[in-house]
DNA sequence: CATAATTGTAAAGTCACTTTACGAAAATTG
DNA sequence: CAATTTTCGTAAAGTGACTTTACAATTATG
């Protein structure tokens, strides 16, 4: 990465925390997941592929989606979704095409759009098992159904 | 928090999802823990802390440290972190210093930011038992214990 | 069918940076 | 210890990713 200035190592978060860290353990360990997102697409060859661009390129994908819809899943206003629509549109990931039988323009992924999907979905697997077999299958399934169990308490 | 021109509802991540999709629940959960702190500082009254200081106020805490060590753990450059100190010393939760017996002058916290450190770490408590209670004591503990050991190899 | 709400875009402004720059201080080398 | 290199703190200008304001067009509601 080195982008030019900007520092090189990083934070080290000390394992012998207590309660009140674990913030700084979901955000490291987030990070490191996007981090890992982001070399892989750029190794894939997509290096148009912008850091921003993942509010689009996140769980779930757009796909039939209207422009609105995608803004309230991202929590972003319907002017912010757009910029980076146009952007997305004009390196091909996306494409705004109306079904048949409506007039309304909805966004798609284009085949590009999805080759990308795939390479983030590859990453996400290798680091699965990568973190499966450190952990051990039947911990790291475990600690998979906490995160769910988390995060499904966390939409309010 | 109803900003203007941002629509309200979120994503709620769909709770049978295969391996490729721990990025969204990490990212989820993550944003969650975020918004509790920042609402939190917000109702304990410091109205003029902004998301964006939270790259200073974040483990580990700023407390007699350098300039460029800060950026370097927080991985920014060192005009951007000392853009955010410029503001955070104007706010009054940072100040620079000199330790006795040197003349270089150091980052710490003041009175202020030592309370505004407290409301998060009070924060980040209650979200620990409210999740303690939720997932029970021994699961949440060693969700923890498993969340430490991925941190601890994401530093690379 | 009329009125209101939502939608898609545009344009200008703002914030959090990056880039470039530079003199001072500190570390390294001979 | 002197010369050279590296790191440091800060300033100033530029940029990307937004927010704010705006508005005409479409869609929902009474």
């Amino acid at each position: 990465m080195s982008i030019p200035g900007l520092l090189p190592n990083a934070l080290a978060v000390d394992p012998d925390l207590g309660p009140p860290f674990f913030g700084a353990l979901l955000r490291v360990t987030w990070q490191h997941v996007r981090d890992q997102m982001f070399r892989a697409i750029h190794a894939a060859g997509f290096t148009d592929f912008q850091e921003a661009h993942f509010a689009v390129f996140s769980y779930p994908l757009p796909d039939g989606v209207r422009p609105s819809e995608l803004a309230r899943q991202k929590r972003m206003s319907r002017q912010a979704i757009n910029y980076l629509l146009v952007q997305l549109e004009a390196l091909g990931y996306i494409e705004r095409r109306a079904p048949e039988g409506s007039d309304r323009r909805l966004i798609y992924m284009t085949a590009r759009g999805r080759r990308l999907a795939e390479t983030i979905f590859d990453c996400l697997r290798r680091l699965h098992r990568e973190w499966a077999c450190e952990i051990g299958e039947a911990r790291f399934n475990e600690f998979l159904a906490v995160l769910k169990q988390l995060s499904a308490r966390a939409q309010n």
